[in-house]
DNA sequence: CCGGCCGGTTGACAATTATCAATCAAGATG
DNA sequence: CATCTTGATTGATAATTGTCAACCGGCCGG
């Protein structure tokens, strides 16, 4: 583990608050490493043996079955991923691959245990970390079963320029197809919601998206703090 | 509170481990109420004042969105529900009505969130539960991404097989159009999976389900460790 | 510079799912 | 017993979404 790493990873909320000493456990025994984009982290059904932070780039959280793929997240710096499988010793539920060049913590799930069973501030800490993931799957669900895909899109571009300090024109920042997938649908579809969406006030034009009437959009997409809201 | 309810609640994993003294604490703090059918216990949005205990009937937890409503989950005895709110100190995501009779425990969030604190042994409980609620949820959303309302059905139908302890025969247990929205899809659709189903090993006869050829059943439902275990 | 590849887009079509209206069946109520 | 209500079912139709094939355009390697 590189040293200067070290106080980057103790920032975290889920080790800010932890003994000094539990915390070096953590680290002595933890592994940093660079993959290259495309890899394969983790295979669901596979044992956690590792609990992952993600220090720079960004990984995609997918699922399987029955020859059909979906994913689920897409998670970027700097935040822990597959918290529950490491908690409960249980198999991951997603795969994992790096989508570009990534630096990565994987710190052995026994060590996570081990320090959680004895450390009440790690075990707050992880506490709230669940809670919030927990509440962020629920949004999700809601977000697939109340609404079409044209307003799960407005509603996503709505989100991300919240997400950039309210910005009106942003980045993508992710290929389409794998929005397409995150969003619930085929890429064929998120090209026909793309154009629908133009005259509701929002373009996405290559890799940029443009919001042109905000208001026209929110009343689409008709957002709400118990979907939409990433933080609370 | 009811002095013989107290060993039970007692029991569940959530405060089996804890000090006594701390329990102690929540369940003086806590009301005991009987609610009669269909009656709202929680609104979505509202602050979360409460945890919820059931300890007899059930409840269903739901959500909405611009005049449409789905359903998220139904709950039985004995365990608790709206556990991430509470501890987050957040507003509801979800609503919670009473489907039949229900006896509840109300344990003040605060309470809970002073006592989660100090006591270490109910803190990892905490983590224990809210990590299962979390991997149930993620369950669902790959359920919902990944498969037909069909193989949903089929799917939903041998996870009540083996929750049943293998019956071929049980009763469905709730009205069909709570099971309809529950699977994402509009009674109407249900209907016509019910139907569809009978040439593949199943029959829904009013509120009793038969497998009648369950090596059919299982090559058009292909249950998953990963999507159908409802532990681990 | 020239293919070849890949992701994205488009159009035609098919499958799935939702909506609406009508009907049915069973349980509750007077 | 008749009536009313409610949930389930059915059929017809529409909307949504997915599938398949073709094509476009940028980018890379030769």
């Amino acid at each position: 583990m590189r040293a200067d790493d070290i106080p980057e990873i103790r920032a975290l909320g889920l080790f800010r608050e932890m003994e000094a000493e539990n915390f070096d456990t953590l680290v002595r025994g933890g592994y940093f490493q660079t993959f290259p984009p495309q890899v394969d982290l983790i295979t669901e059904g596979d044992a956690a043996d590792f609990l992952h932070i993600i220090v720079s780039g960004s990984v995609e959280l997918y699922a399987g079955w029955n020859a059909r793929e979906t994913s689920m997240a897409t998670v970027g710096p700097i935040s822990t991923f597959i918290l529950a499988a490491t908690i409960r010793d249980a198999p991951y539920l997603m795969s994992a691959r790096t989508v570009e060049k990534s630096r990565i913590i994987l710190l052995p799930s026994n060590d996570v245990r081990e320090v959680f069973e004895r450390d009440h501030a790690f075990a707050r800490a992880v506490v709230t970390e669940l809670a919030q993931c927990y509440r962020s799957v629920i949004k999700n669900t809601k977000d697939l079963k109340l609404r079409t895909s044209l307003e799960r899109l407005a509603n996503y571009v709505l989100r991300r320029h919240h997400g950039n300090g309210g910005a009106l024109e942003f980045e993508l920042g992710q290929e389409k197809r794998r929005l397409a997938s995150l969003l619930g649908m085929t890429p064929e579809n998120l090209s026909r919601a793309i154009k629908a969406l133009r005259p509701h006030g929002a373009e996405i034009d290559g890799t940029w998206v443009r919001i042109t009437q905000k208001n026209d959009l929110e009343r689409l997409a008709k957002p709400s703090r118990l979907i939409d809201d990433h933080c609370s």
